[in-house]
Parts: C-alpha cells; structure tokens; sequence
DNA sequence: TCCAGTTTGTTCCCACGTTCACAAACTCCT
DNA sequence: AGGAGTTTGTGAACGTGGGAACAAACTGGA
C-alpha cells in the first residue's frame, strides 16, 4: 500500500559527495543527464540564498557577483559558475538583480512551492525542531509531530499536538508529505525509517546517530552532532601538536601572558 | 588577551572540501605534509568509529573491511583506503581486530582524551544539545551554558546551571576550553564568535543560520536544518519532475491504487 | 558613435576524492 | 611443506570540484 516509486536495483550503498549526506538515485545511468547541476552547488544555493534574503532585507537592489559572494562566504569566481549553471541570470558590467535572482533560486530549490513536513520522535530535539521558525519560514510547514510514547501524546508543541506515530500513514496520505525528519533515538530510527519509506515519503533529514539503509530513489541526509564535534576534535588535536609541543593548556596560559 | 595562535596571512574564505565546514589553516603550505590525512577521510573516521563501537557491544572480535564498510554505509574500498592513511592496522587474509582498530581511530581523533566544551545560547536547541548523551559519552564534556538572557541564567539543565555569558573567558581559561558551540539566534552569532575567539577558543561549531567570519587558525562546522530541507526540496523536486511529468500528488495515488 | 571601465559567463588547468584492480601477505587444509 | 583461498594495502585511472584568467557584453561619458 502506498509504496514509493522505484524499489529495483538493490540496495545502493549509502555514500554521497559531501560530508554528510547521500543519495541513492543513480549519478549518471541511462537517462539524459538534462542540465544537472553538480551536489556541491546545489549544496551552496541555499546559502546564496539566504544571503539574497538579507540583502533585500537591507533594501539593496543590485548586488555584484563579489558582494554575493562575500555575503555567502565563498569565493566569487565560484558563485558565479554555480549561478550559471542555473542560466544568465546576471548582467555584465551590473551585477545580479537581488529580487530577481532570489526568485530564480528559490524556484530552482524548489522553495516557492510549499513542503509538509512531518517530524518523528519529539524529545528534545525533536521539541527544538518543532519550534524552529528558520523551517517554517523558508517553505517547509510540519503537518504532524508523531511519537510512540503515549505519555508524550496530546502535549501541544508550538501550536500543533503530538500524535501517535501509527496515524502515520493516514498522515501522510492526506497531506501528501514527501519529506520526513526522524529525531528518534538511534535503536528505533531503521524502523522509523523503514516505516516513513513503506508510506510513501522519499525524502528523509536523519538526526539518529544511525547509518539508515533506504531503497533506491530515497534520499537521506544525515545531521549528526557528534560526529561535527569529532571532526573538530581532530583538527584541535593537531593544532595543539603542530604549533606547540608542550602541554596545549600552558601555551595559552603563555601566550596570555 | 589570551588571543589564540596565527592570525597571519590575512582572512580566509570561509570554505572547506565538504559541505557543511570549513577549516581555515592552510591546507598545503611551507609546511612538511607530515602524514596529512584527508579531510573527506577525517570525516568518515568518527563513523567508523562508531561502527566498530557497535560491533564491539555485540562482542564481535574480528571484522573485514567489507563487513565494517557495510555497518558504516560506505564502500569497502574506500573504507580500506581511509584505514591505510593511519597506518596498517588490519592482517590480511584475516581482517580487522576491533578492539584495536577502535582504539587506533579514538587515539586519532582524539577523543581518547577529555574536551572541555562551552555552549552559548541556551534556548530550545541549546536544552537539546545539553541534555544530549551522544555529547558527553565520546569523550566531550560540557563545563558550562551560557545565556546573556538573565531570566534564563540560574536555570538548571541536565545537571548543569546556567550561567552568564559575561562569565565566558573565566571559563574557558579555568577549564581550558578550546571548543565552543554556538546555538543563539542568527543576529548575536558573529558577537558571540567574536568572544568566543577573543576568549581562546580555536574550534567552533555553529548552529546559528549564518555565516561566521573567523581568524586563521580557527575552524568552524556549520550544521544549519534550514539547509539539509532545502537539498533535499531540491531532489525531491526532480523526481516528482522526472518520473511523472503529472501531478507528484497525483502519481502517488495512482501507483497506490 | 566610439572608447574606457566594469562585471558576468566560461574555459582551462590543477588538486582532491572515489573506484577498480591487483600484488602482497596471511590462514588453513592436505 | 606447499598450495588454495581469503583479505589487506596500494598504484593507477577516472570523475568531480575549485580557482585563475580572459573574452563577451553591458554602461556611461565624450
């Protein structure tokens, strides 16, 4: 019942070009390769995005492809061939029209149109995802909040009521929810998942410190703090090897000095 | 005072290899290479990490690459390729000891050691991200939240209270902190990274939807939710474009019917 | 109209990351 | 001991991404 599109090929190994996300949809296979546009900038347009947001905010009308960039901290050159994968939306010897621009952007994320969301597990990051203006506000709207737990049930989070996560499909065929969020804790995320997919949801932001296995043509994203604290970790380590061989804690207490 | 090291050659771009971070110390200088690991790699380490951990708790002593880039959701290959950056750990025909082999990623890491932690912004994310385990049991420790709201300062959150963020640089030089996170609205986050840096904190990790501008030498991880929908808007998009030139909705109703 | 100045769109090249494929090295069985 | 089977570690090919540099295209002034 209500099966997603496309379960043939096999399970895909779960990897993709950035850090931390992965898509299972084939990079290249036999369909016209259309004019895709590369994960890394496509990864970098809502950041564009968002900078265009501010500078409108700010009433500035026309904006350079240095000033964007300087905005969205990248490199110039950069912006300018990532925007131009989206077509000639600039004028030379001008710039970029802010309003116009942000249009095209935002049309080719696929943010005019708006996304029902639906969010599983509502414990305290699910509570702080409940409440984030930044999704509601940039075309995402949570249609339901689901938990297991029937204590949790019927407590009202931001002006919705979490719900039993069996009215999950109910949900989802109602409100045509393509993209879900597990906020679950990690034992319970496969099946959470495996659930979601069974419904008919193809998109999925993981927050489960789990490797989630999804049938081919569901994208998951993972957003794993632990792992980011990691990472800097290792960097710290090394700075603290590099720069000084003594104790990291007495260089500072040097340096101060 | 208690500035932290090298803040030469001028402000960096703030942009690294994957998606969500960038470090700004040079990448390939004077310096010797040393046994440079790559950032893709670094990245993956604390997955299989965390993979190994898991086979651990289910008393598995022994696994092949292909077994643990199974558990981690990436290619053998490439699993393999990453573990000869640290050295040869494994026994060929025989596989990986994991005991070992998770101690080896743990020492390179670093989180054999114990890293003192600061949180500022303690609002519906920060509660998540103090009462959060997955912080404290890999080797992190959280020392102290800070909130420059004084109705929220005195208030207790998972065994800690919360303080003022006047109290940071006592602080972060009693404890001698070098990682910092950052949960507060966008408009206070660069102030607060401002301090954060004046203060000695080398590695940041921020939540805020914006773009912080750090010295050389300091590292920031972005993790931004607003972004992760937008990619995955993004996808969803084209396969509701590619695989039904209809209505997404329609289609969906069609193939369950 | 023409020329100087500005800024985009694009090409070229290099570095990095991924994957394949295979030699080296180990175990186990006969 | 020797050979078959297994698995690691790595060299080489391939693809993707980043950055410099430049031609194309626009504005504005003379």
């Amino acid at each position: 019942m209500t099966s997603a599109r496309s379960n043939r090929n096999g399970a895909a190994p779960q990897e993709g070009a950035d850090g931390g996300a992965s898509r299972s949809t084939p990079a290249a296979s036999t369909r016209a390769p259309e004019r895709g546009i590369p994960e890394a900038t496509v990864a970098r347009l809502p950041i564009y995005l968002r900078a265009l947001i501010t500078l409108a905010e700010r009433g500035i009308a026309t904006c350079s492809s240095e000033e964007l960039a300087t905005a969205a901290g990248v490199n110039s050159a950069k912006l300018r061939k990532d925007l131009s994968y989206l077509g000639s939306y600039g004028t030379r010897g001008v710039g970029y029209d802010v309003e116009y621009l942000r249009y095209q952007i935002a049309r080719e994320i696929g943010v005019t149109q708006d996304w029902p969301v639906v969010i599983v597990g509502i414990g305290n990051l699910g509570h702080a995802l409940a409440n984030y203006s930044g999704f509601t506000s940039r075309g995402f709207r949570i249609v339901a909040l689901l938990d297991s737990d029937p204590a949790r049930q019927g407590e009202e989070v931001g002006e919705l009521n979490i719900r039993s996560f069996s009215e999950l499909e109910a949900i989802v065929d109602e409100h045509g929810v393509a993209i879900g969020v597990i906020a679950t804790p990690a034992p319970s995320a496969q099946q959470v998942c495996d659930r979601l997919v069974a419904a008919g949801v193809t998109s999925i932001l993981n927050f489960a410190p789990t490797v989630l296995s999804v049938p081919d043509g569901v994208d998951v994203r993972k957003v794993d703090l632990s792992i980011e604290l990691q990472i800097l970790a290792y960097h710290e380590q090394r700075k603290a090897m590099n720069g000084a061989p003594q104790d990291p804690e007495l260089a500072r207490v040097v340096e101060s000095a």
